[in-house]
DNA sequence: GTTTAATTTAAACGAGTGTTTAAATTGAAT
DNA sequence: ATTCAATTTAAACACTCGTTTAAATTAAAC
């Protein structure tokens, strides 16, 4: 077996990188080869096809994060059952944050790459996700729904992808954010900043009171 | 001058949709021509290009939404100078809705339209939205801020942010998670339904106390 | 050192893309 | 009825894409 293969290190590298900057239809296998300095067939050689390829990539970081972000949501409730909303997010803070120890900008790419699986490729890496990772989904709701009883499932469903939206969309953007934030405001934020303005307004935004009146 | 021309308004009318469903770069022209029973060469005949087709696309929705909204807010104000910021939220819905009367499924289409625009396409479609709509973004933001004194511009500047990927977000993905949210929830919502579950969410979270210790 | 399997390589394939061309057609103005 | 510009059309162009092929290379096993 002659494996010198840092050949699919490298191509997952090149392609995370590319796919989280622009998206995964939007980058070729020939762009990704060229920087990775492999080549073209080497691609489906290693992974099979694009789309498997995808999957992986998006695999490497939810197999360290999600078994991750899962104990720790485990530890905050056993020491504290009645952890608040706040409490459950901010645990997640720390899984997010060591994902920068993987890989450089690990955090802000891992984000990136949630959110284009989640708009782009019709459903085939949703599906992925729910169900090689769904029962960390299902305690991560579980925590989340328990902490805020007075909201109804069907109601706390899409207050959740509300939530993910914002992240996803706001890690996709944080680097022209923080840069315009300084320029107007001379705030400088980095990525931990970010994420810990953005755990109060997820936070006040899924608690808040549903009001029968409005449906 | 030669012009039975609803062709025009045949790619316009095929375009929106496809562009909605499946986004800009997923939707190619010759699908768009076959819907709408036109020749391929027309569009680049009347539109120049693909890219100018999509500016097109948005701006008929834009043209109609923005100076609606604007005035909308405008007189909410007038009315109610302490207008909340739940009032200015909601204050966009009918203008929203209306654009269900200027064609089938317009809000949904529109929503979804605005989405993927400042998702996909890096950047040019953004460009094209804050330099021809700029001054009503500005009246918006204005209406926001004042409504929420208690918020500084700073965090108000994120907290928009956080607000325009929550919606840009859900609205790409939105027919998704309503089929979903029906088969999981036995819950059925239309696209009225979403903007209404997700005003409170909004308001809520753009308003929440700033708390210094957690910068 | 030879065998053998794993890997890398260059080249081509077939399908799909946006765009352009030049001829055919249309319909209003003269 | 003829002119003439606007529009429509079929065809081709010049790519880019993911994938496949078969030969060349590499490195471990015997």
């Amino acid at each position: 077996m002659a494996n010198r293969s840092d050949t699919k290190t490298r191509i997952l590298d090149a392609a995370e990188k590319l796919f989280a900057e622009r998206g995964f239809s939007e980058t070729s296998l020939r762009l990704i080869t060229s920087k990775a300095e492999v080549n073209l067939a080497s691609v489906n050689y290693h992974f099979g096809s694009k789309k498997e390829l995808i999957r992986a990539v998006l695999a490497r970081y939810l197999d360290v994060f999600m078994p991750a972000a899962a104990d720790a949501i485990v530890a905050v409730r056993n020491a504290d059952a009645n952890a608040s909303l706040d409490d459950i997010f901010s645990t997640l803070v720390n899984p997010l944050l060591e994902l920068n120890k993987l890989r450089a900008e690990g955090t802000t790419t891992f984000l990136q790459l949630l959110g284009r699986g989640y708009i782009e490729s019709q459903g085939h890496l949703r599906w992925f996700i729910t169900t090689h990772y769904g029962k960390y989904l299902s305690l991560f709701v579980k925590a989340v729904s328990e902490s805020t009883p007075h909201i109804p499932p069907a109601e706390m469903f899409w207050r959740l992808h509300f939530t993910l939206g914002t992240v996803v969309f706001t890690m996709a953007s944080a680097d022209a954010l923080t840069e315009i934030a300084e320029a107007d405001f001379g705030e400088h934020n980095d990525i931990e900043a970010v994420i810990r303005k953005v755990i109060p307004y997820l936070s006040a935004g899924v608690s808040v009171p549903v009001n029968k009146d409005a449906n």
